[in-house]
DNA sequence: CCCGGGCTAGGGTGTTCGCCCTATAGGCAG
DNA sequence: CTGCCTATAGGGCGAACACCCTAGCCCGGG
């Protein structure tokens, strides 16, 4: 039922693990532990859809805790990690190297918008009232600009730049 | 610098408008004035890229603070909001409805995983070593099931159910 | 024992994408 | 005035997608 994952290493298969393990087990809770408080850490574990947290420096008798609100279907952060999830929710954007979505003209945000959301060069085209030459035109620079190569890399990073909601 | 967004009537435009302030005007920053303190509220503000959020109730004198905060750069929340945040932040999903990632087959979240990720039939296919008419195959089925019918739709599907991240 | 579901694989067809060009009109800055 | 950027629009082309079929193989449940 419930899965206390160990990052020891971060950069490695912990994240990915999690990450499968919620996948493919949808009813498998995956309790985080580890001695890393990076804030990058924690949201990246949250979005990996690990339903808890604990710092090894405060574990403790916390694991227990921790253990007993997942089995109930709740979440357990430490404090620690509880103060580094309050002090910037909107930073949520980890630390990709995305392009700024400044960089881009205002049609060129529109455009990516609605590509994101799910419109073909044809649907914007007439949501602009513009030709679908013109759209694809707009397509075609942004994605240069951005350097990115297809659909999905838009719709992420509509996402992520929160163009566009999931 | 700073666009205070009275959510009189949250169903209808406050929400849209931040996300297009965010998106068109990405160095102003919103913050949300409102009478409903539910969570599912303040998660879709927040992910529409307002930076802070406080409750009519508890307003007093919160709005200059929270200005002040806005300007540094930082985030404000009445302390109401706060503990909502705090609550759950695993339930980000608000109540859409989904088909659950259940209701297709193991293979199948494979499948939508590597679509989602970017890949192309052809990769799909290379890396799984199966046939690219096999990976449509399963691409086609899983979309039918999901009633789905675009690879972006795919890609905020399995962003929503945490099979990637954005 | 057979039936269903899952995985595999192929044929075929029309649409869209990704990207390469060119080109004109308007606006704003040097 | 002269560039530069933006928005507009088009031609063309190979690849990929979306969706329609059929069909064999294997495995577990009724």
């Amino acid at each position: 039922d419930i899965v206390i994952m160990d990052l020891t290493m971060p950069e490695l298969n912990g994240l990915d693990a999690t990450r499968r393990i919620c996948r493919d087990l949808p009813n498998t809770h995956v309790l985080i532990l580890t001695m890393h408080d990076s804030e990058q850490l924690i949201h990246e574990v949250l979005s990996a859809g690990a339903k808890g947290y604990i710092l090894k420096s405060d574990a403790g008798s916390n694991i227990p805790t921790a253990i007993g609100r997942l089995l109930e279907g709740h979440t357990f952060f430490t404090s620690a990690a509880e103060e580094l999830l309050l002090k910037a929710p909107g930073a949520f954007r980890s630390g990709r190297d995305d392009m700024s979505p400044e960089a881009l003209t205002p049609r060129e945000r529109e455009i990516i918008q609605l590509i994101a959301e799910g419109n073909s060069n044809k649907e914007v085209a007439s949501a602009l009232g513009i030709s679908v030459k013109t759209a694809d035109t707009h397509r075609t620079n942004l994605m240069r600009k951005l350097a990115i190569h297809s659909v999905s890399e838009i719709v992420r990073y509509a996402i992520r730049n929160k163009m566009i909601q999931a």
